[in-house]
DNA sequence: GTTATTTTTTAGCCTAGACTAAAAAATAGT
DNA sequence: ACTATTTTTTAGTCTAGGCTAAAAAATAAC
């Protein structure tokens, strides 16, 4: 059984790795996480001793396999927390995370078992992110951001890579959410920024926003 | 906001003050969370200067009213979560009570409001214990335990005193649960033990049997 | 009403997990 | 290649919440 400080590095971890490739630096773990570095280099070292992680010295930690499944089985139980607050209880897709943060470390694998049957095993969270199965396996779904597509070109959101309040908030504003379609109508090469449609609403969006958007092209 | 120590030592001293009188005995704290009375005082004192309980030193403890207030609602939870966990995870009652442990912690007031809108504003746990309100008041009902009836009495089973797996285990194979109606049959005066009959069925009971069983006599 | 026993508190220590400041290694700039 | 700078680690400290052993108060026994 891991502490609720362990499972927290160990998912923060997971998610570093995700994006960059290679070992994750305790600098960035910190960062992440809100803490000091100094902390993040113990508590590193002791997961490393647990052969949660590898760890060198300067150089960085990298989840084992074993460690992979203790994120795995974190994020999973996030993820159908999610759903559950959002499809049973009504939450909004941008007032979940918080509280899906402390529900994830519930430990019961009963609990989870039957949390996902009554939820009908979804695949995906509110925000589109896929929901790793009880043996840890992700689907696999080909995405780009919405700034890696071209003028006339259109996709439909999947997702979103950013989920603060704010960011969910701008996207409800503009009626845009999970299944929505989006045509590029428009982009400026300087900075990147696009002139998008959305129903019959057409508007700007600047680069930022465009890459915190994941879409689907058909 | 409190700590998850500060919350099961509020939580326990609540309630042991419902059953004894009067201030509550460190011993009796630490008795009852498995821990020892050294640090018992350590907690009780602390909580005291917070204004959670009154203490006075070599007497023991007595929540005040904001302590109450405290308690009461992790007891909200608590039996809200154990109603979600048997009506719509399908849980046994016997299976609920440590995952309730863990889910009461969750700091979250609308999780609690919309839970308790989702499960139809329940007024009794799966146990059979009065769930309070949002404002903490308790549903008043006058039962007795099975041990104080007499011959040929009858009553219905209510609540149970003791909810461990073991007594409910023992309860569910002998067919009684919340509603079940019980007629007492017979009673030894010397060891207290009584025959009762559930449904078709006749059998023995012993007074601790019968001490932990609530009914309420029509 | 002393003395013996039990209960409760105090004092001092331990671990997890955070922090600051200083040291050491890695990287960048010339 | 040698400084200068940045990153990372180490060393030492702090707090929460436990613990043990000893001291003190309350209670029980004569």
């Amino acid at each position: 059984m891991y502490s609720l400080a362990e499972e927290n590095y160990i998912k923060t971890i997971f998610h570093l790795q995700q994006t960059k490739s290679g070992a994750v630096s305790t600098n960035a773990i910190a960062d992440s996480m809100d803490t000091k570095a100094s902390s993040a280099t113990d508590m590193v070292q002791k997961l490393a001793e647990k052969k949660v992680l590898s760890y060198v010295k300067y150089k960085g930690a990298q989840l084992t396999e074993k460690g992979k499944k203790i994120a795995t089985r974190i994020v999973r139980k996030h993820r159908l927390w999610e759903v559950f607050l959002v499809d049973k209880l009504g939450f909004h897709w941008d007032e979940v995370h918080e509280i899906a943060e402390q529900l994830e470390h519930i430990h019961s694998k009963e609990l989870i078992k039957r949390l996902d049957t009554f939820l009908g095993s979804p695949a995906f969270d509110p925000h589109g992110d896929p929901i790793p199965d009880e043996h840890g396996n992700f689907i696999k779904t080909e995405k780009k951001l919405l700034s890696q597509l071209n003028k006339s070109q259109s996709g439909v959101c999947v997702g979103v890579k950013e989920s603060s309040p704010e960011y969910l908030q701008y996207l409800d504003k503009k009626r845009i959410s999970i299944g929505t379609k989006i045509n590029v109508l428009g982009k400026e090469f300087f900075d990147e920024s696009m002139v998008i449609e959305v129903g019959r609403d057409q508007f700007f969006v600047s680069k930022k926003i465009a890459d915190n958007l994941y879409v689907q092209t058909t």
